[in-house]
DNA sequence: CCGGATCATTACGATCCTGTAATGTTCGGC
DNA sequence: GCCGAACATTACAGGATCGTAATGATCCGG
């Protein structure tokens, strides 16, 4: 593995390439912005640890050149100071950022990381009826651009009927899988559950999803 | 569509007769329990419509006998007085239950889905990590056969450790991650959130699965 | 083996969640 | 159209949740 560490000041330069180095890594130190953009587009390293403040092109400008040709992964590096770098860093393309200073096991930490970086973050499997979009790790829903959260009993109702959507659950039937209350109780929970979904993946909206069958129960669909 | 219904009382039996047949199924009626089991055996019904109150054999009995041999989806009719059929019906393998009286739409509602019942219940997507599994609809995490609830956050973070399981993740990176802090704030919640965590799935059990690796973060992984 | 840094643990209070109950509204049969 | 049943809506309160902050334990370098 090829880390490009790009760091103007001398002592710091040397304690990354030190450090990487015994943790078996091939180091490449550039000393200012100029060398360093250049020896990241000519090179073929697997990550570039970039500092923000260097003399001549800053951090940012040389990441932005950098990522109109490649994607190699970058680490930036900032003082404590300018927290707002970090926004406008990631806006720019940064993988991942350390404020300075930090203690060097964290930097392997997310070097290590930044090199796994294969795998596509292993997505939610989420689940879509009509303009309805369910994320189960989240307890998240979305009708078009619009996110709602959702409390643990509204998801677990939602996720009942997003799961039979087109199909009339009873109140029994729903008591029964979302609450486990296996007899006829009085109780209208059921009802006040239905209504606080409403209140948020309905109301907000003109095209309703939940409808009432009288008698019977309710669906979750959408009608023309 | 065939249905059997099995009912005694004749008025009960005729008002279900011509509502399914309203409804476009084919009914055939038997008007005691040995007639009933009779049918159900050697028909080749979709559906078995079974009063628990029958003279000769009860309703459990024909249910019990009937599973012997098929696997016909069955609902249940039982008076509102004994709630507790309901347990012993479903033990016995009904598929669904109604109490008398009831409204004929919902049982039409009830009828449609069990026939509908091909799908396998669109299974939650579960993963694992050693002996530990969760359940991202429930929020439910499992340890061996033991089952434990965990809260919104707790979930997230959880979910975040097993989808990166063996990955150390920092403070900063779990922060970002779970409670979209997205700069380097003094706070602590993510150390008492990791010890809500461990109290509910470590704490029990002598294998513990989320290790601290000092100066950097949190792991999840099984350690031989 | 001392001292500071890092992590663990606990207490506390504001907020959110959720079931009960009471009241208001709509529907459908007569 | 009237009336009762079914459904909708709201208020309320006990409990769970979760972030802050303070204190205690543990680790590691010198």
């Amino acid at each position: 593995m090829k880390i490009l560490v790009v760091e103007d000041e001398r002592r710091a330069a040397e304690y990354l390439r030190q450090g990487l180095a015994e943790s078996g890594y091939a180091v490449e130190v550039a000393l200012n912005g100029t060398d360093g953009l250049h020896a990241a587009m000519n090179g073929d390293h697997d990550l570039v640890v970039l500092d923000v403040m260097l003399p001549g092109l800053d951090g940012f400008t040389v990441l932005s050149a950098l990522r109109t040709a490649k994607q190699t992964p970058v680490l930036m590096l900032t003082a404590r100071a300018q927290i707002n770098d970090k926004v406008r860093g990631f806006d720019l393309g940064a993988d991942d950022y350390l404020v300075k200073p930090f203690q060097f096991p964290e930097l392997l930490a997310r070097v290590r990381t930044l090199l796994k970086r294969g795998r596509p973050a292993a997505t939610d499997p989420v689940q879509r009826v009509a303009d309805l979009e369910i994320d189960p790790v989240r307890h998240r829903a979305m009708r078009g651009s619009q996110r709602m959260d959702l409390s643990a009993k509204e998801f677990a109702l939602l996720a009942l009927l997003v799961q039979r959507a087109g199909e009339v659950l009873s109140r029994t039937q729903i008591a029964s899988l979302v609450w486990d209350i296996h007899f006829d109780s009085e109780t209208n929970v059921v009802d006040v559950a239905i209504r606080r979904l409403r209140a948020k993946i309905d109301d907000p909206f003109a095209v309703k999803l939940i409808h009432t069958v009288r008698g019977v129960g309710y669906v979750l669909e959408q009608r023309s």
